[in-house]
DNA sequence: CGCTTTGATAGTTTTTTCTTATGATAAATA
DNA sequence: TATTTATCATAAGAAAAAACTATCAAAGCG
């Protein structure tokens, strides 16, 4: 498809202003012939005539009259591009997509949306919380910018950063703070009570206490943490949340709360990124301002 | 000064489309390698990454998002002001490209193409066929220099001029003509097939029947007038057409076509465009020639 | 592991654009 | 009227840009 070219409507514009081959050559810093070429060029594709040659001027025909504003606006729009280049390079500007698994969301995103928002004012934060294998699929699908999962992950299109380590601790009603601290292994036979299948606190608190996937007796699938600790309020047996977690669920709860001695059970907090992402670099940069808020 | 050029921005604009450099490049009808080297001159000049490489995919930046949207207007500008010459040639000359609904199209398109072909021989008709929505969008894109539609549509951006007012009628296999004719209430209560999803005139047959869009009991979704008349002649059941329809879809079909008593089923077509198309005026000029045919 | 897909790179060729030199026309000047 | 001057067009070769072919390298897939 012959077209136009965005050189031609430079020409023509600065033709338009100067109605003077000579002097608008001189402006577009080429010689006279050569924007005379062009010009004609374009009318040739055009088809129509552009300019009417006097003697001792030239003049924009009525059609070139009108040509003239057009080229402007295309010209105008084309530098825009280059403006809005330059805005987006500078800082972190524009939408960000974090996913969070549910396990972290609540506790971590408060300071965290609030830093980022402080630091990046401009910065438009969307964050999608669900459990890890749909979170890599959306990174995967890049409807996702990036995610805060528990490492490792292990896929290989994937750059992973760690964020904090996490312990876990033993929720148990409140009579039972003076019991002894169960070990890993007699937990098993302990009333465990869980997040439902999918979670990855799920397995991770499962592969503590040495079970491989089959869960323990009389599990209750739980889908918040919060419900667990409900759950163990009202007596129905123990959990194990995320450290991170107690402050807020035990607020409104009557649980004791006991630290597992060693050795004591961790999962390590991280951010993902596809490693092809152009915003690696930023995104190691918030990785930071998330590790100052753990 | 340098800067980018429209060749960049068509590349750009079709590898943002394909999200492929090899099938982009064929559509731009270049090699692999050139595209390649257009589009990374063009994130040189800009200062900014359009696409991100992924091993199996090539996908848009956030900025590159942006960008296209803004690319799309500078092309289409610049193609419009092709248009504009050929305008300015005071004659309707070139190309024209018409999108017509499927339900209009197979029996508006024959003499209208005739006339025009007559009364402008330098015109080059291209003709869409395809359901409202994506005309509408193709408009929006400069794809398409008009389109005959049911109206209103109600876009700011667009100017309609209305063409001719067309019934509905009733079809029912060729034994029913007899029977007295159905209420448009108790239409529900018939097995009606309809046009599938997203043809306009499947929404303005369910609103003569006063349904909004829960479509009645076992409705079979067609895919054109003529496969519904053909159910109808098969006795699985009845449906409606536009009148213009009936001489050529009942010409190989046993089937009754009645007329519905006040309120009539009816549909407004016109014919819209985009406001700034400079090809406005010749297209009124072709609206008065397509309102002759009807 | 090989095999395939796919984008990047290298070197060469083709096309486009630009430059200098020159021509042609008409107004201005003498 | 002849000459000069101002201007834009044309021509031919040089420079720059863009495109092609061939090939590489990385990553997914069986």
């Amino acid at each position: 498809m012959i077209n136009i070219t965005l050189k031609q409507l430079r020409y023509f514009e600065a033709l338009a202003r100067h109605g003077h081959f000579g002097r608008a050559a001189d402006a577009c810093a080429i010689s006279q012939p050569a924007l005379s070429m062009q010009i004609k060029e374009m009318e040739d594709v055009l088809g129509a005539t552009l300019f009417e040659r006097g003697a001792r001027q030239v003049r924009l025909t009525h059609f070139g009259e009108v040509a003239v504003e057009r080229a402007r606006d295309i010209l105008r729009a084309a530098d825009e591009l280059g403006d809005l280049a330059r805005a987006s390079r500078e800082r972190l500007v524009g939408r960000l997509r974090i996913g969070v698994i549910p396990t972290i969301a609540p506790y971590l995103l408060p300071k965290v949306m609030g830093d980022l928002s402080g630091r990046y004012p401009e910065l438009e934060i969307h964050v999608r919380e669900t459990v890890t294998p749909k979170l890599i699929q959306e990174l995967r699908d890049g409807k996702l910018d990036t995610a805060i999962v528990a490492l490792p992950i292990s896929e290989t299109w994937l750059s992973e950063t760690p964020l904090f380590d996490e312990n876990f601790v033993l929720v148990r009603s409140a009579g039972e703070s003076n019991l002894p601290l169960p070990s890993a292994d007699s937990l098993r036979e302990m009333r465990l009570l869980l997040l439902e299948e999918g979670h990855c606190f799920r397995d991770q608190a499962l592969s503590f206490c040495n079970l491989q996937s089959a869960p323990p007796r009389e599990v209750l699938d739980a889908s918040s943490l919060s419900t667990l600790v409900q759950m163990v309020s009202a007596g129905m047996g123990v959990t194990l949340i995320p450290e991170m977690a107690v402050p807020v669920e035990t607020r409104s709860a009557s649980v004791s709360i006991s630290r597992f001695q060693s050795p004591e059970p961790i999962r390590t907090v991280g951010m993902v990124w596809r490693q092809t992402s152009p915003l690696a670099g930023q995104l190691k940069e918030i990785a930071e301002v998330v590790k100052m808020c753990a």
